[in-house]
DNA sequence: AATTAAATTTAGACAAATCTAAAAATTGGT
DNA sequence: ACCAATTTTTAGATTTGTCTAAATTTAATT
């Protein structure tokens, strides 16, 4: 496996999509700031490989093989991550770009021993989770911010955004993972929220509730 | 920089040479496994950036500045071997391989807080001394097993040769980086050595005691 | 259903890094 | 100082991944 053809898979796992709705190579394209012929062009080689199905002007799907490769790319993305917060003090804007890199490190041992290190960590810095070495997503019972009525109250678990900007603006607000939430009011006009965030009171746009991932209390 | 130039620097520098006496083109293409038509291309596009010297037929050394990043690509294969061999449990014979991908990562920070996350080693598991960030080179104060006199005593600290199949006859007979070692006899007859290492007497070749290293004793 | 617009693929080109085979330069032996 | 052997370089081809521009297919609109 090359590293273009890792990261092709990364993508096309991230956007989604299944055999009845496969994704566009546009779609990819934009994602991956290439043209659509370069995926056309990686379409074919991955096809041809049984990682992906694809037919002619109709997009492309991960097969099993496909999805299970991406996974363990996934995996290793996001136990590097962990690695760099927890060991390195990297805060948690600066290791996407780096986790890029180390990603595609080829060693089965070194990433269970990583894993074994970091105490097998079972969500990355962002809130998403880290497949199991077989595969296995746990994803976590959360919801947008947004999406929470007003009274609820919850702990702030993830970000649907990752991009450094956004999470600089969190740390800036001291909003962070961990963080209890109360939705306090709701502004009809632009809904914004009125929330509680541990002690302190304060509000928030649309547009970052919408990008911040809550688990409900019970 | 991309990858192929940066593993050309590195055995460029490791076949040592200067201005004076430059490497050639079929040293370093037999050193790396590939043809001297290759390196030839390459030399000159390592020229072009100023990496290397390089003169028709006469043969490659590195400038200033391209032994500078050698440095700085060794320096992060030998804290990478720390890291495998310190925080996940790798043996010696293992490390090479892996570290041969990781010293390719592009992140100053990342270096710079593993450096410190070891506690800034100054030596690789093979006893190779660690470049600082600087680019400065401690070599050790240290001489070859085979080199030493009947009687001489002191302790191991490094080998010449790191391949796999030397260290795991290395540890198969207990011999270790820091293990006391005393020169009781030299056969004259095929120079092999009756030597004491820490508790127990053994013998061992000419070819194995040419590929280890000892600090003598003051 | 025809025509236009949008999406997708094909064809041909390019850069990086390599190779093979042939040509050129250097070296060593006499 | 010459010739033969060796080393090194050149020229041209190959692979991978990409691009542009043209051609084709699909989708949308009337």
């Amino acid at each position: 496996m090359t590293r273009s053809e890792e990261n092709y898979l990364k993508t096309i796992f991230h956007l989604g999509g299944n055999e009845a709705t496969p994704i566009s190579t546009n779609a990819i394209a934009e994602q991956m700031e290439t043209k659509p012929s370069s995926v056309t062009d990686m379409a074919k080689k991955l096809a041809e490989k049984g990682l992906v199905h694809y037919k002619k002007y109709q997009g492309v799907s991960l097969t099993d093989y496909g999805a299970k490769t991406a996974l363990s790319i996934i995996r290793k993305h996001r136990l590097w991550e962990v690695f760099l917060v927890k060991k390195l003090e990297f805060t948690w804007d600066e290791v996407h770009e780096v986790a890029e890199q180390l990603e595609h490190i080829k060693s089965e041992k070194l990433i269970d021993k990583l894993d074994e290190l970091l105490d097998f960590p079972k969500y990355d810095p962002h809130g998403d989770p880290i497949p199991t070495k077989d595969g296995k997503f746990m994803e976590r019972d959360k919801q947008l911010l947004s999406e929470m009525p007003v009274n609820t109250q919850g702990v702030c678990v993830g970000v649907k955004d990752s991009s450094a900007p956004f999470l600089k603006f969190l740390d800036k607000n001291k909003i962070a993972l961990g963080n209890a939430i109360k939705v306090l009011d709701k502004e009809d006009f632009d809904q914004s929220l009125h929330i509680q965030m541990d002690n302190r009171e304060l509000r928030i746009s649309h547009q970052i509730a919408s990008n911040l991932y809550v688990k409900k209390n019970d």
